[in-house]
DNA sequence: CTTGCGAATGAGTCACGCTCAGTATATCTG
DNA sequence: CAGATATACTGAGCGTGACTCATTCGCAAG
């Protein structure tokens, strides 16, 4: 996506490591494969460009002439990292069949996707990009894309009648990633991430049962 | 509740001020006072001490008097505001009787919070906070403080029957402040910073009631 | 081989957090 | 009140890290 305008065609070009086009995508990808180890491993504050561009073999200004600044890197990151989660979540909600548990597994996922990168993530989340202009971004569109699985799952729980119809999208989908992710933030502050399992089990059972007490099926007590 | 919101927090009188003590915690809030101020207006990372220190009326290296680094300064000035927070959470909850009303309240003063100042809560979460350490520090300290309000409510709910028991309670807090953070975010991006009270209201009722249809009193379709 | 040109380089610039040798101000003593 | 001592304050300067740009490199056409 950069300056690869000049692109000869065919023939006369590929020699030894292949065409231009191949050397320079190679590049960028050492680059943003680099860079996320290292985001990863010590935080995005703590890793230096000179680290990310000793990490993949090449000069300090060379990883200018790919990136525009640390931040683009970043969102450079930060998109790999959306990919692959929307893609495992859209193959997860394929292959699961009721809303229950395609969202059991949404929240599986995200966890477990989540705890893994969660310093890049809070990065991600870091106060400049909450101005007027995140809108814009290609990371706001990515993260729509991802929620907007949900927001299918949940569609669809109500039209076969297994969610309520009376509750907007906007708020069971700020609750249901926002719980996630001070579930997580809990896990990471009490370095007790096994117990993943139950918690999202809780939560489900939370978000969709609700936490007033109900004359309903299950007996406790009767108010 | 400082004089924070105004221009030059300095000292500018400061004539034959009293005692020593009472100059040194004068300095102090001024620059407390005047880093509260910029960070608000224009997030941590683009404060310079320098500017704190002119806002202020100081020396640069006067501030390193009063606080070791820069991140002592922010913790000074989330410590001022989890003060306040904590203050008024704990008023609004004596002040009203039931545990539904009780976290309205307590939703809408977090939220209304968190609005006026949430650049400085999103670097109060960036990533070197969650490490072990984290533990250690003043700021989560007030943070449990203020979730310990929380906590109380929801006990003297589950007493009263008004909230089910066998949910624990570490779930239930994290969808209430996680899904809060996330709708601020929602409000911030899509700066609707006036749908407040609905949405509020509209969390209550899906953390109370769930998001899963049932048979409940409540009449819309017999399943 | 020479020449032309885009890609790559890394020494250099600048801004910012932080330090410390020097200076001003307050407090004490006779 | 002068001098002595202690304390508070200052801002030039240092180290670091993001970012730039004059120079060099490597390759392919002539």
């Amino acid at each position: 996506m950069k300056s690869s305008g000049g692109e000869r065609t065919g023939l006369s070009g590929s020699r030894v490591a292949g065409t231009r086009r191949e050397r320079v995508e190679e590049r960028e990808a050492a680059i943003i494969g680099a860079a996320r180890a290292l985001f990863l491993q010590q935080g995005v504050d703590k890793t230096t460009m000179r680290a990310v561009a000793e990490r993949a073999g090449i000069a300090e200004g060379t990883v200018y002439l790919y990136f525009k600044h640390k931040k683009a890197l970043l969102d450079a990151v930060l998109r790999e990292f959306y990919v692959d989660l929307i893609e495992g979540a859209e193959r997860g909600v394929r292959e699961v069949a009721f809303t229950k548990g395609r969202l059991r597994f949404l929240a599986q996922h995200h966890v477990g996707s989540v705890l893994g990168e969660w310093q890049m993530i809070l990065a991600a989340a870091s106060p400049e990009r909450l101005g007027a202009r995140y809108k814009d971004t290609e990371v706001y569109r990515l993260n729509r894309r991802y929620v907007s699985v949900f927001d299918k799952v949940v569609k669809e729980g109500v039209d076969c009648g297994e969610i309520r119809a009376d509750v907007p999208h906007s708020i069971v989908r700020d609750l249901f990633f926002g719980g996630l992710e001070y579930m997580v933030r809990s896990l990471v502050i009490a370095q007790k991430e096994e117990a993943l399992d139950d918690l999202v089990d809780g939560l489900l059972l939370l978000v969709l049962d609700g936490a007033a007490t109900h004359d309903r099926p299950d007996p406790s007590n009767e108010a």
